[in-house]
DNA sequence: GTCTATACGGCGATAGAC
DNA sequence: GTCTATCGCCGTATAGAC
């Protein structure tokens, strides 16, 4: 049901998305929800700790690389993977914190939070590249390229555009020495 | 109206705000609103020609500057005057289309056409500064950067991030031949 | 544990007095 | 043109049968 939910706050945004429609994705009736969740946050919680889950397994995988340039670049491919669906729907860590940052949610801390674990993953890999001093600024600089490549994908529906601005992303990851 | 539906819009979403806060905050009775605007979507459309203006009236005093490389620098010193409401609640534009273009509304086109017709006027700077051909992709650059700096700046409530971004953009700017 | 029916509140929209 | 009252719908949440 997590998994529904997941998908339908990314395609239609929280506010938007209906605990029945979540019900009816899942295939269980409405009622039932509130057996596993007692309110409509509770659920969104649930999915952003999937959200965060997800990050965490895929650095685990990333993190057996032993060149953390290699290790980035990786990440970089795994977001291409989702390349048409920040066509539709843009990127569904990046859109649910521009959603709930707007009259402060409680979700709104947990959600920056998922958006601060990629930095600060980030931040090691170039600090492991040896920029101990500009690891934060360039990881900066990488994430903001990515959610700005993001917002652009989806308001001209143009998946090219991602790819293009990933592709950029990792040229410019081999001009760091 | 338009105003107060505009600031409203910006700080807690399209969805989000209802038309009684709107009336509220624009200090008139709620039946009075649909004398002036037949739907929601209607007024909504009102704010986006706004905005559309804004731009419009601030590219009319920009262009009266000989120097297209000094129009964008003026262009980005506007943005900076709003880096404290971007840090609250992110790009007003770019928010919008993020939202808009979440299950099709008939609002989510003529949003887009505002990141359109920045993305617009910035090629036609960098036409005019001698880089003919490389024009639509700088340009595209920049705004990337603009918004990625937007969500990010709004996620972690730090409007010096925003500054910061803007003031890397100026100085890529005069690398620029 | 699973499901149906429904309470309750809020929002867009309308009717109609003034 | 301006304002009040209210309709109808939908969304969250709950009650309670099975």
């Amino acid at each position: 049901m997590t998994a529904a939910a997941r998908d339908l706050i990314h395609a239609m945004g929280y506010a938007q998305t209906t605990l029945a429609d979540i019900a009816r994705a899942a295939d269980v009736p409405l009622g039932n929800v509130y057996y596993y969740y007692k309110t409509k946050d509770a659920l969104a919680q649930a999915v952003i700790d999937t959200r965060a889950e997800e990050f965490k397994q895929l650095t685990q995988e990333l993190d057996r690389l032993s060149d953390p340039r290699a290790r980035i670049e990786g990440y970089l491919s795994m977001l291409v993977l989702d390349s048409e669906a920040i066509a539709r729907h843009g990127c569904p860590i990046g859109g649910l914190c521009t959603e709930l940052n707007k009259s402060d949610s409680p979700l709104a801390k947990p959600a920056n939070a998922l958006l601060r674990s990629q930095l600060d993953w980030l931040t090691r890999q170039f600090q492991q590249m040896g920029k101990a001093e500009e690891a934060a600024e360039l990881a900066l600089q990488l994430l903001m390229q990515l959610q700005g490549a993001s917002v652009l994908t989806q308001a001209f529906k143009d998946a090219t555009l991602f790819t293009r601005q990933v592709a950029n992303s990792k040229l410019w990851l081999q001009t760091l020495t």
